[in-house]
DNA sequence: CTTCGTCTTTGCGCCAGCGCAAATAGGAGA
DNA sequence: TCTCCTATTTGCGCTGGCGCAAAGACGAAG
């Protein structure tokens, strides 16, 4: 379970750090840790910490007017979160709450623009991951705006794979437990479609599993109604 | 038009620098126009350049898998474009189209990376421009998953208006040429959707204008349109 | 002034997906 | 094993907004 220290040189965050860089960014870093259901932190609290996730996943999470919630990110081992409100000294624009036991290190906003005046490489690190984050944020735009909702839901089920997936003999389990409701929310659909659209392709033995639990018996159908024009 | 060389110190990807550094910074930029109509860079070219907009508006824009346009920005005078794919080293994730004739300054990929790791503040401050970013499409993933056609609309024109508005006796101008599928394609809705609105709130006198042209007669309304939960 | 092309409006029909509500089904804990 | 609680399924009606198609309006160019 996580990821250990050694590995941290590994995540994309601290690629190409020496090792007494690393040595000095722990240093500084303060572990913690938030228990299924709680938070790291809450939208609009003073974005003072931002956060590297070593186990666990946690999902950011913003609110609607209308009490709706969107699930704008699932984040998973390695990820990096709280990043983009800690650098514009602002708030944070939504809830990270753990979806299972969750551990991460976490640095102050200060401590942050330090070591990043001081590891310029660490800066350039962080450019691409919060890069990568905002290409992601894009494409869901264009999905959100143009695609229907099943196509949403079959890609969301395959990036969970892709980020949580575990090959087992029947298919490809999503190992984080994700009920109707919260792939709802992060596909931007309802609980009802998505029960519908879940049940219809478990009668046809595209996916499986029971309560909270999610496995891809048939990942390539599942591509196919990704990204296919027409449909089998 | 556009902004002068003493401007750019003031653009938020500047600040702080010492004059040494934005000459340097200088020196290295290319200069390059591109009239109305015309590209920056299509989606899928391999990312080589980084821009900053200098003059004009520019649009980037995502081609969905059945033709449909989405712009997934517009870019105003004194920010960047194209940062996301150059520091991921990979393909540009969309078009940039100049909608006004346009001038940008364009950094080699290359360059940029060793402008970062000479300049940290230069990363920071290029972390929190694309941050700012990350966390305004955030913002719109949440209102395509949640709200109505309407109040994206309105949220589009307004996000217009604070962008490129000009105060006129009347009300306030968008200072870019903005049809009616231009709208759609931001809004995230499609012309018809658009046009009906749009001609709604025309009768109502929230707006005016005529071809391309769009005047917020009670901005105020249309706030209210647009984050009020009851409607007037 | 006329013509042409693009942008815009508007009517009408249709359907995906939401909302409500109630029935079920699994699990977890006692 | 039994009970309670939460997750899930499913029926039914409704509607926002898309899709098509055609007409109308405005500007630019000649």
């Amino acid at each position: 379970m996580g990821i250990s220290s050694t590995d941290l040189r590994r995540a994309g965050l601290f690629r190409g750090l020496t090792g007494c860089d690393l040595t000095g960014l722990l240093a500084v870093a303060r572990p913690q840790q938030a228990a299924a259901g709680t938070t790291f932190f809450l939208a609009d609290d003073q974005a003072a910490r931002c956060y590297l996730l070593t186990a666990g996943y946690v999902k950011l999470v913003q609110a609607g007017l209308d009490g709706a919630e969107v699930v704008v990110r699932m984040v998973g081992p390695g990820e990096i979160f709280g990043w983009v409100a800690v650098m514009g000294g602002s708030c944070y624009p939504g809830t990270a709450e753990a979806v299972t036991d969750s551990a991460a290190l976490a640095w102050d906003a200060e401590a942050v623009r330090r070591a990043i005046l001081a590891t310029p490489l660490l800066g350039l690190n962080a450019l691409e991951a919060v890069g990568r984050r905002l290409r992601e944020a894009q494409d869901r735009v264009r999905e959100l705006a143009t695609e229907r909702a099943e196509r949403r839901v079959a890609r969301t089920l395959l990036r969970l794979a892709d980020q949580a997936g575990t090959s087992t003999s029947g298919g490809v389990e999503i190992a984080i437990p994700v009920g109707r409701q919260l792939l709802a929310d992060t596909a931007g659909a309802t609980l009802h479609t998505v029960s519908r659209i879940l049940a219809a392709w478990d009668h046809q033995g595209i996916i499986g599993g029971s309560r909270q639990r999610i496995i891809l018996r048939q990942p390539d159908r599942l591509r196919a109604l990704a990204e296919d024009d027409s449909e089998a």
